[in-house]
RNA sequence: GCGGGCGUAGCUCAGUUGGUUAGAGUGCCGGCCUGUCACGCCGGAGGUCGCGGGUUCGAGCCCCGUCGCCCGCGCCA
């Protein structure tokens, strides 16, 4: 018989009965009944019951073994009494009788117990990591994610793509976060840069003559973390292709991530052809470039209404005058809320930093739609009608009403309708509603510096054909700031999945918008060098995307938090509780690093 | 860096208007228990009410400060 075990926790069945097996494993639960004793043994592939009594040479030893103890166990096989079965556990039709029992791993007082999903503090579970991953959920989480991993690696393999590994220990690259260093002990003073994405390697791959590159990328950003936001390290799909256009990119990817949803999604509905929406019609309808569209309610633009003479709501006026704008979001039903359902919205505005959600109720009365509300009363009901049908509102809905300059009124309305659609329970939760936004702004006016910024991805391309590009008045800055790129990103259920663009591969182009941005053809040439360079000797037409592993990972598993869905995360404050990471150094390594510390004393 | 929420037993939480000795469940320890699977019953240990200061005859509760955690903002194309 093998040292420890002849069967694993999970694998025993009513036709082994008879047999004499061993188990090793966790003591999930145990239930002494004085005469009669029963051990729940656990490893990962499942449970067994082990039960003992007086009769068995164990019991003495057995008596002693408490949770989380690890122990090797002999016996037989043996069909469970009738009316004891237990149905819910794959081996729950037989037992083990335990003749013998060996002590492998005895466990100390539990900080957290690994049986029940009784909830934990953060910073207890983080410590005690390899206790949280004993646990069902955890466990499952992690093998779910392994599964998701190896889904997509297999639908790239048979869409014709192969992996490549790239370096970690890297230069800076074109990403606007803050990069990870890592001094470097050959060149005093000097700095690698952990990747924040492989983006230029991709590129260079594509140039290097290889085509339909991909890899579960690692990359690296310094940045503060959110519940949907790693810190430091996560994980991208990441992929790029030589001579496509934008179209071959969502033909290959939509299908890799529409199926990998469809496997894992425990049978939830999977959106099937992904609408394609342009930025600025995202911002419109739904005030966000990642849209959750679950929920139904689509935002319209009202401010040629509010702007006619016969409204007298002077406070909308007045915005509208000041060149900005008013959205109207329907709240579908929302006339039989009452009074403090408003109230809220409205309080919840100001802490948005909003004067206030104005709104009206659509109730009918003889026939009639009456408009109420404390601003009803100043909009006639010729225009009320007009809001009416262009937001698609019948009697009994309500309206709100989000005013400011275009980007704040935007994205007011974009979470009054998030907020709007969870109150009224509008919408099926129970879904994966995916979708491509397309044509986003190649740059953007920083308000700060008084300068054209990058909006996205500055190797991304515009989408305008050469000669036009290469024509550009840099004082243009009206023209400049519509540029739409050949950039898009990929969405579920609000949550942004992928980024990807067709990259520029001229050299003349890449320079000309380095220099739309404020960055010199010198300048350039500094920064990504490899690239300039790359593009001067034959680089092909090619784009990519990047989608997000751990964000993929965390709406199949149904979490709201990357901690997870991940096996060893760092703390909030970007602190790995478990090994203790970041940590001092000795001073030997600084001194073979050319580094003097000076540490803020406080 | 800023804002919000929370800090009471190992853990999850209750604690009235500021009023006697701060409770429950769970876990832990001991005892009983031969068919449980959240086993059951009896008993026990376990508290700097995050920390510091203040108001008060009296503070877990009120006030000020501070620390920690979570969430959000900034940041992250």
């Amino acid at each position: 018989m093998h040292r420890y075990r002849s069967h694993t926790c999970g694998a025993l069945r009513e036709s082994d009965v008879g047999q004499v097996t061993r188990l090793s494993g966790w003591c999930h639960r145990i239930r002494d009944h004085g005469g009669v004793l029963f051990i729940d043994l656990r490893d990962h592939y499942g449970m067994t019951q082990c039960v003992i009594d007086p009769d068995s040479p164990a019991f003495k030893l057995a008596e002693t073994v408490r949770s989380e103890w690890v122990v090797r166990v002999d016996g037989k096989v043996r069909k469970r009494p009738a009316g004891t079965e237990n149905p819910e556990l794959p081996t729950g039709m037989v037992e083990v009788y335990i003749t013998e029992m060996e002590v492998l791993g005895p466990a100390a007082e539990l900080p957290m117990p690994v049986f029940g999903d009784q909830e934990y503090p953060e910073e207890t579970r983080l410590t005690y990591r390899f206790l949280d991953l004993r646990r069902e959920k955890l466990h499952n989480n992690i093998m779910k994610r392994g599964a998701i991993i190896d889904g997509l690696r297999r639908r790239m393999k048979e869409s014709a793509f192969f992996e490549f590994t790239t370096p970690i220990l890297t230069a800076s690259s074109p990403e606007g976060a803050r990069d990870f260093l890592v001094p470097s002990r050959l060149h005093a003073g000097k700095f690698y840069a952990l990747p924040q994405a492989p983006q230029q390697f991709k590129q260079l791959i594509m140039i290097s003559g290889f085509d339909r590159y991909f890899q579960i990328a690692p990359c690296f950003r310094d940045e503060d973390p959110r519940a949907d936001r790693l810190p430091g390290e996560f994980y991208q799909l990441d992929v790029e292709m030589s001579f496509v256009t934008q179209e071959d990119v969502f033909r290959t990817m939509e299908p890799v991530i529409r199926d990998t949803f469809k496997e894992f999604a425990d049978g939830k509905p999977v959106t099937e052809v992904f609408p394609r929406i342009p930025y600025f019609e995202a911002m419109l309808k739904y005030g966000s470039d990642k849209p959750d569209l679950r929920n139904p309610l689509v935002i319209v633009d009202v401010s040629d209404e509010f702007a006619r003479d016969d409204v007298s709501f002077n406070a909308f006026k007045n915005v509208i005058k000041g060149g900005g704008v008013v959205r109207a979001i329907p709240a579908t039903g929302a006339a039989s809320q009452p009074r403090s359902f408003f109230d809220k919205l409205n309080d919840w505005a100001r802490t948005e930093g909003a004067p206030g959600l104005g709104y009206v109720v659509f109730e009918e009365e003889g026939g009639q739609i009456i408009g109420k509300g404390p601003i009803a009363k100043f909009i006639p009901d010729e225009v009320q009608k007009l809001i009416r049908d262009k937001a698609g509102l019948k009697a009994g809905d309500a309206v709100f009403f989000s005013a400011g300059n275009e980007d704040k009124a935007a994205s007011l309305a974009g979470k009054a309708r998030v907020r709007i659609g969870d109150e009224l329970g509008l919408g099926d939760k129970n879904q994966f509603a995916l979708c491509w936004i397309t044509d986003f702004p190649q740059y953007e006016w920083n308000e700060d510096e008084k300068k054209i910024d990058f909006s996205h991805n500055p190797f991304s391309m515009a989408n305008m054909d050469h000669d036009a590009f290469m024509a550009l008045d840099l004082s243009d800055k009206d023209k400049i700031l519509k540029i739409t790129a050949l950039q898009y990103d990929m969405v579920c259920n609000g949550y942004e999945l992928a980024s990807g663009s067709i990259r520029n591969h001229r050299p003349d182009r890449m320079v000309k918008a380095f220099e739309i941005a404020g960055y010199g053809e010198t300048e350039v040439m500094e920064r990504f060098g490899g690239m300039y360079r790359a593009f001067q000797y034959g680089a092909p037409p090619h784009g990519g995307m990047a989608a997000g592993i751990d964000r993929i990972v965390m709406l199949l598993c149904g979490a709201i938090n990357l901690r997870e869905i991940t096996l060893f995360p760092m703390n909030q404050r970007a602190e790995d509780l478990l090994l203790g990471a970041p940590s001092d150094v000795t001073p030997k390594q600084l001194r073979e690093l050319h580094i003097r510390l000076n540490v803020q004393e406080k």
